[in-house]
DNA sequence: ATTGATTTGTCTATATTTGTCCAATATACT
DNA sequence: AGTATATTGGACAAATATAGACAAATCAAT
């Protein structure tokens, strides 16, 4: 089930959003989560990226589906890796080819 | 047009594969990518990743298509990286989305 | 057993990423 | 206008990850 409206929101302005909802201050929620406030309006404004660590705690924190919060996040990152490639689709197919055969080689161990 | 027998063999063994079609040996390409030969051994056997610039150099030294080898290259690399979730397939569909919407905005400036 | 090829293990250098601090700027209120 | 509060920018420091170098160990053939 894709969520095109969801899925071309950046992680960051998913946290602002979810933030401003609640009223919280910059420094509030950098509080929870144990970062620099100048840290996290970095990351909100996608000038910085998240730890995989931290995506979680936004996600509990700020009541988000920690699976759809993480999906946005890893898929965020693998489209910045590779949008300059002219053939980034191919590439994101071959990739998904070799994850299944990396699995059905895992299970043989 | 995609190889499912291409596609599934791993950088590395693509490389070995050429080397050793070539009758050289590991000092000979190593000298020809100004690398260690121990670090090109374990280039071949997948235990270390070559950089971009290594692949590209790989293709032209042992008359590889560049295009396909940095294909498998790059989509290896993301195979790795998402092989332990569990939603691995949603991940790079929505990532193709999201290179999609990032190239349209990117052409608005 | 010796030679040549490859692999393993470890250690260092370098690059990249992540985090903090503080100053600058913006926003809102009187 | 001035002041208080919130956010952002930029320089730096700390932490982590990656790449490379080297010596020693293993393997393969004769």
């Amino acid at each position: 089930m894709s969520n095109i409206l969801i899925d071309m929101k950046q992680v960051g302005e998913i946290i602002r959003e979810k933030r401003e909802e609640k009223g919280w201050l910059l420094r509030h929620l950098a509080a929870e989560l144990d970062i620099d406030q100048a840290l996290l309006s970095k990351i909100e404004r996608g000038e910085r990226k998240a730890t995989k660590e931290q995506i979680q705690k936004f996600a509990s924190v700020l009541n988000l589906k920690k699976d759809e919060l993480m999906l946005q996040y890893l898929s965020e990152n693998i489209a910045y890796e590779i949008v300059e490639e002219k053939n980034a689709s191919d590439i994101l197919h071959v990739a998904e080819d070799k994850v299944e055969y990396l699995r059905k080689q895992d299970k043989r161990k």
